[in-house]
DNA sequence: TAGATTGTTAATCGATTAACAATC
DNA sequence: TAGATTGTTAATCGATTAACAATC
């Protein structure tokens, strides 16, 4: 193969998918299923473009990035695409997730029934309160912060949550990593420094609400 | 002034911030409000590019999009920043908020300190709930959806977050919508169509954890 | 002045879109 | 077959980076 200008290539030589690829293949996941729970067996990419604001040669060429996934002249299987991009994503099978701090955001996540439908389980919380170490919110045992190693590595955990308070997110982010774990997501609205072989997304609440109110000022 | 092709302008002749921009003025903003915190009063380009993982020319051109900002020699004065910043995303005074829907992320939202700290305030929650009606949660009303519209306008509200069950996701914005409300927060994890002069922001909990996982399996 | 750092230009890079042959 | 839609190429567009004169 020629080395096109456009193919990207990771330490393992292997192609990777460009960031903003990334980012809409939950898009697509998302309303594959919606439609598959509709009763649709078939969509194409010009629907999925309409359903979510984008150009339909977008949706195909991101599609494309994974190999052959469409049927010409009758577009995507609705299943298949679902079952293809859970794959893609590494969420065919359930991720054990580990949650540290268990304030209201951190309860409220315990509670939200959304991750289990994605293929996301938390199995384990932690926290630096006595009198919540020992009991169990929505089903979930909470230990102690000491008892993270063990309990991580009993569960295969390779992803946690932090919901902490801002001051300790480094702090609690550098123990997360110390203990192996791959991924984290954390709410704290802080940038947190990890490893290069680490991951972290952040989410920021009040970010957001601040994007929305500039996106409004600047219409 | 030449009409240069990087520029863009929006429908009323006024220059537009370019998306990526806008999403990254947030970050600085924090990163700025940290620093100034630690009682550094000047900061460069080049540190707030390693604090975020970003290179200083982008900094200085991101900053440069908005006027002179910084002194050459010398950097950026943190409370400046901090001050120019929120003026530009309209955050240098408060904006009220509209809460819909009350379950477990709902209430977390309301109990959740860090909206005002950035010029947040829920004003006035809403449910279907008539237990809920007429109660206060973390001092924050409760009102039927009929009085959206009278409180609505009583606190000026332009912003709303909804957390509802995505089956009902789309009818909710719809009359929130209809009452008025220029942006919404949508924490359904379903894409909600509104019209051209309304915004959006999508905030997919589960779908965050799913690219998290993503970049795991991609390493 | 010498040193530091901005704002801005030009070059590079990556992402999006239009167009269309290949396919069903 | 005729119609529909994919996957892919080439063209366009926008975003990032390097380099440096201007500024303090």
């Amino acid at each position: 193969m020629t080395d096109k200008k456009t193919q990207l290539f990771n330490a393992d030589g292997d192609p990777t998918v460009p960031r903003a690829v990334m980012g809409r293949l939950s898009l697509y996941l998302r309303e594959a299923q919606h439609l598959l729970r509709d009763g649709n067996e078939t969509t194409n990419s010009t629907e999925l473009g309409k359903l979510l604001g984008l150009n339909g040669a977008q949706v195909r060429k991101d599609l494309a990035h994974f190999g052959q996934f469409g049927h010409p002249g009758i577009g995507y299987k609705c299943q298949e695409l679902v079952f293809a991009i859970k794959r893609i994503m590494g969420t065919d099978s359930t991720w054990n997730v580990a949650l540290v701090g268990i304030g209201n955001l951190g309860r409220a996540l315990l509670r939200y029934k959304g991750f289990n439908q994605q293929g996301f389980r938390f199995v384990a919380a932690f926290d630096v309160d006595p009198k919540l170490i020992g009991t169990r919110i929505e089903g979930v045992p909470v230990y102690s912060m000491d008892q993270l190693r063990t309990v991580a590595w009993e569960h295969k955990i390779r992803l946690a949550a932090i919901a902490v308070p801002s001051q300790v997110a480094q702090s609690i982010a550098d123990v997360v990593v110390e203990i192996g774990v791959e991924g984290i997501l954390n709410f704290a609205p802080v940038t947190i420094n990890v490893p290069d072989n680490v991951r972290v997304i952040g989410v920021d609440l009040a970010m957001e609400l601040e994007q929305l109110a500039f996106t409004v000022v600047n219409r």
